[in-house]
DNA sequence: TTAGGGTTAG
């Protein structure tokens, strides 16, 4: 039984305020203080003289945790203020959008914290276009021109790049400097990250480059976002220029770039990144000790991703997960498997992701039943709904061993919408085992979801021509020529007597 | 004019 945490004997109106400034950030982590926060709703409301203030201060407290939500919304809401505070709860709880616009469209009044709320709740809940109207509609409303602050043309921002509208985020970027409220930093931030999610990288970097302010987080955001478009080299440079700037990495960004160092292979510069992090504080965090491991093992040198893992002082979910994982991708199942046992002896509970390590390593070890049990588990046993990658590790793991039937059986009645994986598993095992029924199916997948890459051509023409099927080898050939896919000498396609040899890569 | 609204890194 849980002693109260929290006793309400408060009669006056300073010692409410006091309370309510303990008691919110308690009730925010737990509801259990629930009751607490309910004493002092009775306690303000039978304080006189009734104080607008205080019965806005309650509202607030009642409406920072969803078990309370409900006693918020039952009482009097004497200013525009009191609905301000109930929108913003609303549009923060996970499917209150519809009520959150429902209450906005019944104010007797809004001011421009109604509309940022208003607007930003719209860009959260997945309906930036509708936001985005309603920030226009702001701009028009008769009597709200002043309305527009930099806390409203932020929400407008966010709304721009969730609709992914590069047109709305200029017109909102001409205004905001016209308007001259470009003075704080989370305009700006917001500003970057409207053009960079807009796919303007380069217009995100001029704004990050004219930034008053720039502290760790735009750095780091601003190199990710070179990662995340697969400009490496930028945001190695620009990471470098970080440094420089005597800006201290914290975690976030080591194990950004990490990931970059991982993505792009570039063992190197991980190793250097590695040497700074022992130095640093930063470094000292599961968080980036994880994708540590994850650089190293995707390095191919599982060794020194196994000391990092040994010397993280309290690994986590995502500590396992990498050192599983790697050793499944760098062909040791076995060990793989044998880390997932202690992982689970250790008392942890494995995520979707830890099963996607674990069954690449069952496919690698050839463990068709072991992994078949695993793929059940995730399931039946804890309670994990199967994602695209989980069908495709055992898709991988049924095509290499030849069980075809099964595999097929599988993906006709999958619950998820196959992924490249899948097909590419699929047609890989067809490869092995010459199953040319399979393979076209396979392949014709891929061809929906990725038409232009010549590794499924290729390989589709490897299993016609080691069954013999020499007609549709050179059809596979011309059809690449026709799309124009890749280049293919036609020394590449070279015809010995009856074996037509197909090689897998070209200059 | 106290209370309520806005951003970026895994």
């Amino acid at each position: 039984m849980k002693r109260p945490s929290f006793s309400v004997s408060v009669t006056t109106a300073s010692q409410l305020h006091d309370a309510i400034d303990r008691l919110l950030p308690l009730l925010r982590a737990d509801a259990s203080h629930a009751p607490a926060a309910r004493a002092l709703a009775a306690a303000a409301a039978s304080l006189r003289p009734p104080s607008t203030l205080l019965s806005n201060r309650i509202l607030h407290l009642l409406s920072s945790h969803p078990a309370t939500l409900p006693d918020a919304l039952s009482l009097p809401r004497p200013d525009v203020c009191s609905y301000n505070t109930l929108l913003a709860a609303l549009a923060r709880s996970p499917r209150g959008l519809a009520s959150a616009r429902a209450l906005f469209d019944r104010m007797p009044r809004r001011d421009h914290f109604s509309w940022s709320a208003i607007v930003s709740a719209h860009a959260r809940h997945g309906q930036p276009r509708a936001a985005l109207a309603l920030y226009k509609r702001m701009l028009r409303e008769p009597g709200s021109a002043g309305a527009d602050n930099e806390f409203t043309a932020s929400s407008g921002l966010v709304a721009a790049a969730a609709a992914r509208c590069v047109r709305a985020g200029r017109e909102l970027h001409c205004h905001v400097v016209r308007r001259g409220i470009d003075a704080d930093a989370i305009i700006w931030s917001a500003l970057a990250d409207m053009y960079a999610k807009c796919g303007r990288v380069d217009d995100a970097r001029s704004v990050f480059d004219e930034m008053p302010v720039r502290d760790v987080v735009s750095w780091t955001a601003m190199v990710e976002r070179y990662f995340d478009t697969g400009r490496g080299s930028e945001g190695f440079r620009l990471f470098v220029h970080m440094l420089r700037s005597g800006v201290r990495p914290n975690e976030f960004t080591y194990a950004g770039v990490l990931r970059a160092c991982a993505e792009f292979t570039s063992e190197k510069l991980g190793r250097q990144v590695h040497g700074r992090m022992a130095k640093s504080r930063a470094g000292n965090s599961c968080f980036a000790e994880s994708a540590l491991v994850h650089m190293y093992s995707k390095c191919g040198d599982m060794g020194t991703a196994i000391c990092v893992f040994e010397a993280t002082p309290k690994p986590d979910l995502v500590s396992w997960t990498a050192v599983i994982s790697g050793f499944a991708q760098n062909g040791q199942p076995e060990e793989a498997l044998c880390y997932f046992d202690m992982f689970l002896r250790s008392g942890f509970r494995p995520d979707h992701v830890t099963f996607v390590g674990v069954l690449s390593a069952c496919a690698h070890a050839g463990l068709v039943d072991k992994g078949l049990e695993v793929f059940h588990s995730i399931k039946d046993e804890y309670g994990i709904e199967h994602t695209a990658d989980h069908y495709a590790c055992v898709i991988d793991l049924l095509s290499r061993s030849g069980q075809f039937e099964l595999a097929e059986q599988m993906i006709n009645k999958i619950s998820v919408k196959p992924n490249k994986f899948l097909w590419a598993s699929l047609l890989g095992g067809c490869r092995i085992h010459k199953n040319i029924r399979l393979a076209r199916w396979a392949a014709e997948a891929l061809f929906e979801i990725e038409p232009e890459n010549p590794a499924t051509y290729v390989t589709l023409a490897n299993i016609y021509a080691s069954v013999g099927l020499f007609d549709e080898v050179e059809n596979v050939r011309q059809i690449m020529g026709s799309k124009g896919i890749a280049k293919i000498p036609a020394s590449s396609w070279i015809e010995a007597g009856k074996r037509v040899h197909v090689f897998s890569g070209w200059g």
